[in-house]
RNA sequence: GGUCCGGUGGCAGAGUGGUGAUGCAGAGGACUGCAAAUCCUCGAAUGCCGGUUCGAUUCCGGCCCGGACCUCCA
C-alpha cells in the first residue's frame, strides 16, 4: 500500500501516518456555526477534508469521518436578536442551507454530524471530570478551565502563556486566576437558550463541544483533526487541553491537519470583513466542477487568493478533461494511477494530482481509453469528473432551438453560403453556445 | 510587540543539494471555408545579503515583503 505523509502542524514536520488501528481510522474536522451561508472560505476547508477522507477510504477497509454542527453560540444568539428570528428558526434553516451546499459542491456526507446541543450532557460530563481533576474551577456562575493546570498548555499553537498576555486584545474578566482562562460554561440569561446544569442553568463555551463529540464518537483517541489555520488558537489549543485533562493518558487526536485561508485580492475572505462570497454566489457564475477544481488547485495548507481568472481557467480545465473522458468507453474502468495516488499521498499534493490529470487527458484525447478511464478513476478521488460529458458540456434543458439552427448552418455550409452559416454560429454563441465542427459533424456545447 | 507560515516565469502553482513540474496567457506552425477544439515547436522564474558546500532555488543566519493567529472565524 502506498505509504501517507501528512504535515502534522503540532510538530510542524511532514510525519508518516500511521492509524492507531488501520482497521479503523477515525478523523474529527470542525464543523460550521449554522447562522448564515457557507463562504468560499468554509467550503475550501470542507472540499479539503472531504479529499482526505476519499483518500483514507482508498487506502483504508473503514474509515468514521465527524464533522460537528454548532448550533449553540453567541454569534447565534446575535443574529436572532437582529433580525427577530428565532434561534431555532435560523440553525435549522441555515443548517438545510449547509448540507445543501456540501452536497452542491460535490462533498460526500460525514458519517456523523453530531449538533453541539445534542451533546450538552457529553459536555457537562467533560466539565465535571476537569473539575474533579483540578483543571477547572467554579466562578461567579462560570466554569473556568485552569490554563495553569495544564503544562503543555501553548505547545499546538506554539505558544507560551506569557506570550498570550503580551497582546491580549481584550480584558480580562475579573473572576479568572488567569488572563488565559477560558470558559467551559456560562450562565445564560433567561430569553437566551439554557439548559440545567451542576453550576445552574447556563451554555457551553466554544471549545467544549468538540472535546465531548469527539470522545463520544470517536473515543479518547483518534487519529486526524481538522480544521482551519484560523482554529489552532484559541479554539483547537484550548480543545486539546480540555481533552488531555478530562482523559488523562489519553492523546487526544494524534495528527493535526490545518487548512489555509482563502483570500480574495490579497485579503483573507471572513464573514467578521464582510467580503465574502457565498458559495451560492460563486456557484451563480461557474459550474460546481470548476469551482471545486479551483480550490483543490492550490495545496491545501497555503493561501488561496481566489480570482476570476482562476475561476476560467479552471473551467477551462474541466472543458478538457471532459472532452478527454468522451474517449472513454461506457463502463471502462481503470485503477487509480499510481502516480496520481502518490501525489495525493504526499501530504495532499492536489497541485501535483492534477498535474497528473492533465497527463492523462492527453492520451486520453489521443484515443486512449484506458488513459480515459484512469482519468475518470483519478477525478473521483477528488471528488470531481464523475458527471457524463454530454451532462457536462450540455446540461439540462431545451435543445431543440439549438438543433435546428445547426441544421440550417450545415445545410448554408453545403451551399457554401458561410456568411449565412457564420452569421448563425455566431448568434448562438450570443447565447453562449459554442460550435465545433469536427470531421464527424458539428459539436456544441453551453459556455454559461 | 509576540508566535507561526510563506516569497518560484506575465499569471496560477508543484518539486528539488547537481539539466527548475503542470496549467493559463504569449509567439510560430499543422488542421479548418473561417473559427472552435486538437496536435507540434518556441521563448520565459527561484525577494535581498551573507554562511556551509566542489556545487544552494533547496540547508543555516540576517534583512525586506506578504499572510495567519494573539480569546468572533474554515
Amino acid at each position: 500500500m502506498q505509504d501517507l505523509y501528512l504535515h502534522n502542524s503540532q510538530t510542524r514536520r511532514r510525519e508518516l501516518f500511521v492509524p492507531a488501528n488501520p482497521s479503523h481510522v477515525r478523523v474529527y474536522v470542525c464543523g460550521p456555526t449554522v447562522y448564515d451561508l457557507p463562504h468560499l472560505g468554509n467550503v475550501r476547508a470542507f472540499v479539503d477534508f472531504d479529499v482526505l477522507v476519499r483518500l483514507l477510504r482508498t487506502l483504508y477497509p473503514r474509515v468514521t469521518y465527524v464533522r460537528n454542527i454548532t448550533d449553540v453560540d453567541d454569534k447565534i444568539n446575535a443574529r436572532a436578536a437582529a433580525s427577530g428570528e428565532p434561534i431555532g428558526a435560523i440553525t435549522a434553516r441555515t443548517g438545510a442551507e449547509f448540507q445543501a451546499d456540501m452536497a452542491a459542491i460535490g462533498n460526500q456526507p460525514p458519517d456523523v454530524q453530531p449538533c453541539a446541543t445534542a451533546h450538552i450532557p457529553e459536555m457537562i460530563s467533560v466539565i465535571e471530570k476537569l473539575i474533579a481533576g483540578g483543571h477547572a474551577y467554579e466562578a461567579e456562575g462560570h466554569v473556568l478551565f485552569a490554563v495553569a493546570s495544564f503544562s503543555e498548555y501553548g505547545a499546538l499553537s506554539g505558544r507560551s502563556p506569557d506570550d498570550l498576555l503580551a497582546g491580549a486584545r481584550v480584558e480580562v474578566a475579573p473572576y479568572k486566576r488567569d488572563a488565559g482562562d477560558f470558559v467551559l460554561w456560562k450562565p445564560s440569561a433567561p430569553d437566551l437558550p439554557g439548559w440545567d446544569s451542576p453550576w445552574g442553568r447556563g451554555r457551553p463555551g466554544w471549545h467544549i463541544e468538540c472535546s465531548a463529540m469527539s470522545w463520544r464518537y470517536l473515543g479518547t483517541d483518534f487519529d486526524i483533526h481538522g480544521g482551519g489555520s484560523d482554529l489552532i488558537f484559541p479554539h483547537h489549543e484550548n480543545e486539546r487541553a480540555q481533552s488531555l485533562c478530562a482523559f488523562p493518558g489519553s492523546d487526544f487526536a494524534r495528527v493535526w491537519l490545518h487548512n489555509g485561508m482563502l483570500q480574495v485580492n490579497g485579503e483573507k475572505m471572513s464573514k467578521s470583513l464582510g467580503n465574502f462570497f457565498t458559495l451560492r454566489d460563486v456557484l451563480a457564475r461557474a459550474p460546481w466542477e470548476a469551482v471545486r477544481l479551483l480550490l483543490l488547485s492550490a495545496r491545501y495548507r497555503t493561501v488561496l487568493d481566489f480570482s476570476d481568472t482562476g475561476l476560467t481557467e479552471a473551467r477551462d480545465a474541466m472543458d478538457r478533461f471532459y472532452r478527454a473522458l468522451q474517449n472513454a468507453p461506457a463502463g471502462a474502468h481503470a485503477p487509480v494511477p499510481e502516480a496520481f495516488l502518490a501525489a495525493l499521498c504526499d501530504d495532499l499534493n492536489t497541485p501535483a494530482a492534477i498535474a497528473e490529470l492533465h497527463a492523462l487527458a492527453g492520451p486520453a484525447l489521443a484515443g486512449d481509453a484506458h488513459a480515459a478511464a484512469a482519468l475518470k478513476a483519478a477525478g473521483n478521488l477528488l471528488g470531481l469528473l464523475q458527471q457524463r460529458p454530454e451532462d457536462w458540456f450540455r446540461g439540462d434543458g431545451d435543445d431543440s432551438a439549438i438543433l435546428a439552427a445547426i441544421e440550417e448552418r450545415l445545410a448554408a455550409r453545403r451551399a457554401r453560403d458561410f456568411a449565412r452559416a457564420d452569421t448563425i454560429r455566431a448568434d448562438l454563441a450570443a447565447q453562449g453556445v459554442v460550435l465545433e465542427d469536427g470531421p464527424t459533424g458539428t459539436t456544441w456545447r453551453r459556455t454559461n
